[in-house]
DNA sequence: GGATAATTTGACCGATTGGTAAACATTACA
DNA sequence: TGTAATGTTTACCAATCGGTCAAATTATCC
């Protein structure tokens, strides 16, 4: 007799980890266009490969499979700021985390839009991860970030505002895709789109757009 | 009998004004938190405190009432880009664009979710739109910006990015507002925070951080 | 006030939803 | 190679889905 998922305590077998990949890699694609409530279990199973209650034996519920990949991405995601070091110079730092973010929403941007999904959904499945973990890591670089200011090496600035900026324009490209491209045209929505945007970013964050008064 | 809506010629009556907009305020509440296919008339029916036959004899089907609901944010959405004026001042034109735009991702966050909703399920319901009018009037706006960096008024940049930027700094505020919330901690996440974003947007427009090497 | 048109609702339909039961197939291991 | 554990599928369930219909109710206008 096959036992549940959740009751197991020996270690996974070679099938249990290849099918779970499989299983989450087609919900990833289902859950990142049509957030939970507007994604079904048939579709991933279609996407899959597999037979609803196949799925069904390796996540219980389709609450379960959400929950898994919503970990597994939460924790990835915040890879780029985990990497943004202290004691680095202010400028690189702050180029090489822009550069970093925009190349997960370039090679990333189902996991992107599975975040931005859940949050416009008022984040009903990690509003604990958020006040928790995310949190404290954002209040220690924002710490970061102020001393910087506090030495003069970079304009004072409220930390926070500008991690969220950074946030902001970096996933636009994954969120906004479709919008992004239909603005650009057919001939500027190339994979060259993210070098502008790379480079213009940059500029913005470090010159602003030094306007100079008529 | 009745007539179906869609079929009637003769202006609408005080009721038919009065019930759509009641519908369309309730199918906001739904669509901009769970999406298109998340949503259900159910749901919608019961915001609005009417029965579903009652939805459907004003909108005949779940598509028809967010057609209308999307064509009529999107309208409005572009405002403050209208708005944009060319013979303006390089800087003030900007920072209150900037403030504009933020002032309605505070006054109408669930306008500007159920646009991103849209936006991350592919706009299956408005690529027409963005290819045609919204190119247009971006493509308008960015010559404007593009003549004003030309002119030596700002800097040399991408007037498309530039938009982009602003765009998502600003929707940032509402559509992940979850989390800017988490992060802020229940102390700064009252409504002053949409003060201190404007404050750190505008000095990040118009000045950048002014990094200076160590 | 009565006729007519507009509005509202309860009952219902077939399709789809998340999930289950149990039979069947395959694998791992002695 | 046998057998017990693991993996897979067909058939199915109750609940919910988008939408229809006809009857009942209300507003409008003469």
């Amino acid at each position: 007799m096959a036992i549940p998922r959740a009751a197991r305590t020996q270690r996974r077998t070679r099938i249990q980890e290849e099918k779970e990949e499989i299983i989450l890699e087609a919900a990833l694609d289902v859950f990142s266009v049509s957030g939970f409530r507007g994604s079904t279990i048939d579709q991933i199973a279609e996407v899959a490969g597999m037979s609803k209650p196949n799925l069904l034996y390796y996540f219980r519920t389709k609450e379960a499979m959400h929950r898994a990949l919503i970990d597994r991405v939460l924790f990835t995601w915040l890879e780029p700021l985990r990497a943004f070091d202290s004691n680095g110079d202010p400028e690189s730092e702050i180029r090489s985390y822009i550069r970093r973010k925009l190349e997960m929403a370039r090679d990333f941007p189902r996991e992107s839009r599975l975040f931005a999904n859940e949050m416009l959904q008022g984040a009903p499945h990690v509003e604990d991860e958020l006040r928790g973990p995310l949190k404290s890591l954002v209040d220690e670089k924002a710490q970061v970030i102020r001393a910087w200011a506090q030495a003069g090496k970079i304009a004072k600035c409220d930390p926070y505002h500008l991690i969220f900026s950074i946030w902001s324009t970096t996933q636009h490209y994954a969120d906004f895709d479709v919008q992004v491209r239909a603005v650009l045209g057919d001939e500027h929505s190339g994979e060259g789109r993210f070098e502008d945007a790379a480079r213009y970013l940059e500029q913005l964050f470090v010159d602003g757009l030094r306007i100079r008064q008529g």
